[in-house]
DNA sequence: GACGTTTCGTTTGCTACCTGACAATAATTG
DNA sequence: CAATTATTGTCAGGTAGCAAACGAAACGTC
């Protein structure tokens, strides 16, 4: 999505969107070096510091749906970093886990996403951050629930 | 991209991308409606209410790549809502202008930035909208100098 | 145990963004 | 003027997201 036309060119939500993007790029920079993408990143994170996960449970911790992470879990398999078999209990369930290959590849990756939070808000006052979270988080709030209720527009 | 996980799930930066994306959902809902995605969307915008555009200078208007604007672009002269021809002094760049289909939709279209701005920042306080916008602001600056700096990981 | 329902993952088809490579056209420069 | 370089748009290929539809598996209920 672009920017938005000059009037609100300044707005807080003009300029959410800029960092957001910004951040982004910065992230996927870096990430390219290693050709992996940022959701593919998170997978492996997940399945590296954390434990093996359902699919089922990531799609919801990563905040994606399942059709989105399908396509990720297969090109990570393609890949050979990340272990896709069925749930011995439940065969519907598919359980991930992060192969040799993926554990190597994990060990030389950088954090990308820390790096990003540092450069951006070390060093800003604790007050400031706290009002622009404020913000934000309640202007989403509102937004969710305008989608959530009126017209449902559903989304 | 999907959340970060849990960590720095409650950081300005997590909170600048869900509101982003939170309100380019809504606002792509609205558009959908219409048929039509955010960045057609703008283009029609910048065609019905400023002038005839250089494909070349539209992107840089809407901050997005010369090839995907191209892809929206041709979407749209399928859809019969924007012309595209050759200028006739510098025979590389296309002009851009909207059709008389495009301007009778364009008649008929909401303005979702602008309502998803006002759901969102109405009533907020002006100080703390300003203390958000400085922080976003700042940061992305830092993101940006650092991009353009050391290792000038590209971008 | 058979029939409907729910859940899970995949597939398909769409939008939208990127990079890298390319052809065509201009502009520059020897 | 010819050769090089720059600009513009497009295409190919990749990532990431969504919705809708589908099959397989599990569950519920009778």
């Amino acid at each position: 999505m672009p920017d938005e036309p000059q009037d609100q060119h300044d707005s807080v939500g003009a300029w959410a969107k800029k960092y957001y993007l910004t951040s982004r790029a910065l992230i996927e920079s870096v990430l390219r070096e290693h050709d992996l993408g940022p959701t593919q990143w998170y997978v492996l994170y997940q399945l590296a510091n954390v434990s093996a996960t359902k699919q089922r449970d990531l799609s919801q911790l990563l905040n994606i749906e399942r059709a989105t992470l399908s396509g990720v879990v297969a090109t990570l398999v393609r890949k050979g970093l990340v272990a896709q078999v069925a749930d011995e209990v439940d065969q519907r369930q598919r359980i991930l886990s992060i192969t040799d290959a993926g554990r190597a590849l994990w060990a030389e990756l950088p954090d990308p996403v820390g790096r990003a939070t540092a450069l951006s808000f070390d060093g800003v006052d604790a007050a400031d951050l706290e009002v622009a979270r404020r913000v934000l988080r309640e202007a989403t709030q509102r937004l969710v629930e305008h989608m959530a209720g009126p017209g449902s527009a559903g989304a």
